[in-house]
RNA sequence: GGCGGAGUAGCUCAGUUGGUUAGAGCAGCGGAAUCAUAAUCCGCGUGUCGGGGGUUCGAGUCCCUCCUCCGCUACCA
């Protein structure tokens, strides 16, 4: 039997520096995607990692006294550490300046050159020898001692250098009728109408290749060249399932289901990279998804305001699942966001300490004290246990259309809806009245209520895997019984099942005494 | 400048193809309950739906215009 696939990406990283709080949302959220679709049954590929080469990478391991495979060496650990204190389950880690990169793209360039898009030509404009960089025009100034400096305060001479271009020209109408064919394959809407109108007003060709420094994938049949920048750093995407071996056991995967990537570089990817997979004769990513940036206090993060957070104090401070949850529940995924310590406490104490924690807790003690520690008897079930029952289920449904068009937020309120719905239930059938009125009726009451939060257990896991799988521990709630097929009545919680004795799951957040702001 | 998007309750936002008294969450106020992580439940909003004009029996929802904010307008990851 043969699943359906899913491949799911981040954009690489770019490791000149260390992780911020933009690249753990980026994949934090790619990470729920990719579980929610494992969830649900798909073989699944999620791939991250880093973008070693470059030239910021050269010029800050200079600053740094360092080779720029030293820095790449020093930093892109920190990638992957950060991945694995945020709980990311990627199923691999690409970085480019590993081998099978370099085959992968030398094959890519030959398909594309093959097909005649690729030509020498000469690349000018403004460079600096000390900074081994072009800038525009704009970036440079003119001073009054005469020289015309760069962004870095080097000096800047127009130069022109021998390059090799992709002839994305070639490839306007293609892309144009392929956006208009495939109406999801950028999103959100916004994106694609930028897009769109960019290729309209026309596409010029492409350099893709530099002679002034040597840091990168050597242009095959002309190693003075390496490669630049964007088929350097999209191949990556096909290298890490075995690219150019079209047989491998990964390739499978292609074309990726989605390519989530930030906004700043929708370009590269709904542009050039669709154009460079039609020249090499490869099927297209069925969709591209930019997410927005993250604010902090609706300010833009930046070293000279000292608002930079850091992602691994984030979840020091708060804990993982808060930290997970608070990003995927708050901003709509694909908008701006904006996170403060007072909206990340008051998710954290209102929708999980309070609404969900609590329901978990008040139930599942009464269970323990009135149930004899077991799974309550069932009974007879009431109109208002079904329909709670039925709209705990309905979520999933709502959750497979949300999560199809990555609106990861949308996914989690239906959730929370149902939490919320839960609470409802829960004090309108007042179990702890009917302990002494009707304990049958109160024992179907716990049970319908166990039963709820099972299911949404089951459905918090995308987002919160660890809380979740707390959950069902108290729950016990086996680990093969646990994915998506499992919600439903033929899997339901059976009565007399001991439970362990109820915990917290989802501890409210105090303000720390002396400081009363956090991070 | 060109193209595109947005401006709805204190805050964050929903508002299908125009149709009864414009909604949700959070915050706030009042009440109930006491199973529970002082958590939960119920009730409470006189909002110029950015301004103005228009189409229509009827517009937050369509058209025009003005104001404000934002994004894109190529070789930086």
């Amino acid at each position: 039997m043969t699943r359906e696939t899913f491949y799911i990406t981040t954009a690489i990283s770019y490791p000149n520096g260390s992780p911020h709080i933009g690249h753990a949302y980026e994949l934090i959220a790619t990470d729920a995607l990719a579980r929610f679709q494992r969830l649900d049954g798909k073989d699944v590929m999620f791939l991250t990692g880093t973008d070693e080469h470059g030239i910021k990478m050269l010029q800050t391991a200079r600053k740094e006294g360092l080779s720029a495979r030293d820095l790449a060496e020093r930093n892109t650990p920190q990638f992957q550490r950060m991945a694995e204190v945020l709980g990311a389950s990627n199923d691999d880690f690409i970085r480019t300046t590993e081998e099978r990169h370099r085959k992968a793209c030398q094959a890519i360039w030959k398909a594309m050159a093959g097909n005649g898009d690729i030509y020498l030509g000469s690349y000018s404009g403004w460079y600096s020898v000390r900074d081994e960089a072009y800038y525009g025009e704009e970036e440079t100034e003119l001073r009054e001692d005469g020289v015309r400096y760069g962004p870095q305060g080097t000096p800047v001479e127009w130069v022109e250098e021998e390059s090799y271009f992709f002839r994305l020209s070639a490839y306007q109408e293609r892309l144009l009728k392929h956006y208009e064919e495939n109406p999801d394959f950028i999103g959100p809407a916004e994106r694609r109408n930028e897009i769109v109108s960019f290729v309209r007003s026309g596409l010029r060709d492409l350099s893709i290749s530099r002679t002034t420094f040597d840091w990168g994938v050597p242009v095959p049949g002309d190693e003075k060249h390496v490669m630049y920048v964007w088929v350097d750093a999209l191949t990556n995407y096909i290298t890490a399932l075995g690219y150019p071996d079209t047989h491998g056991e990964r390739w499978r995967y292609w074309p990726a289901d989605v390519h989530v990537i930030g906004k700043d570089i929708t370009r590269f990817h709904a542009v050039y990279w669709p154009a460079f997979l039609m020249s090499a004769g490869l099927p297209l990513p069925r969709r591209v998804f930019s997410h927005g940036f993250l604010f902090n206090r609706g300010e833009k993060m930046s070293k000279s305001v000292g608002n930079v957070v850091d992602p691994f104090t984030l979840v020091e401070h708060y804990g993982l699942d808060q930290v997970r949850y608070f990003f995927l529940r708050e901003v709509p995924f694909g908008q701006d966001g904006s996170y403060s310590h007072e909206a990340i406490a008051g998710r954290i104490n209102a929708d999980l300490a309070n609404d969900l924690g609590n329901l978990a807790q008040r139930s599942l003690s009464m269970i323990a004290k009135n149930c004899g520690g077991k799974v309550p008897a069932r009974g007879t079930l009431a109109e208002p246990d079904k329909t709670i029952l039925a709209r705990a289920e309905a979520a999933l449904a709502a959750g497979r259309e949300a999560m199809g068009r990555q609106a990861i937020h949308a996914a989690l309120a239906a959730v929370f809806e149902v939490v919320a719905e839960a609470n409802r239930y829960f004090a309108g059938e007042a179990p702890w009245a009917l302990r002494k009125t009707d304990p049958a009726r109160m024992e179907t009451v716990l049970y319908t209520t166990a039963e709820v939060l099972r299911r949404l257990a089951i459905l918090c896991q995308p987002y919160m895997p660890g809380s979740a799988a707390r959950l069902l521990d108290l729950l016990a709630v086996p680990a093969e019984g646990r994915t998506f097929a499992d919600i439903g009545e033929a899997h339901m919680l059976v009565p007399g099942t001991p439970l362990p004795p109820p915990a917290p799951v989802f501890p409210r957040h105090v303000e720390a005494e002396e400081t009363g702001q956090g991070s």
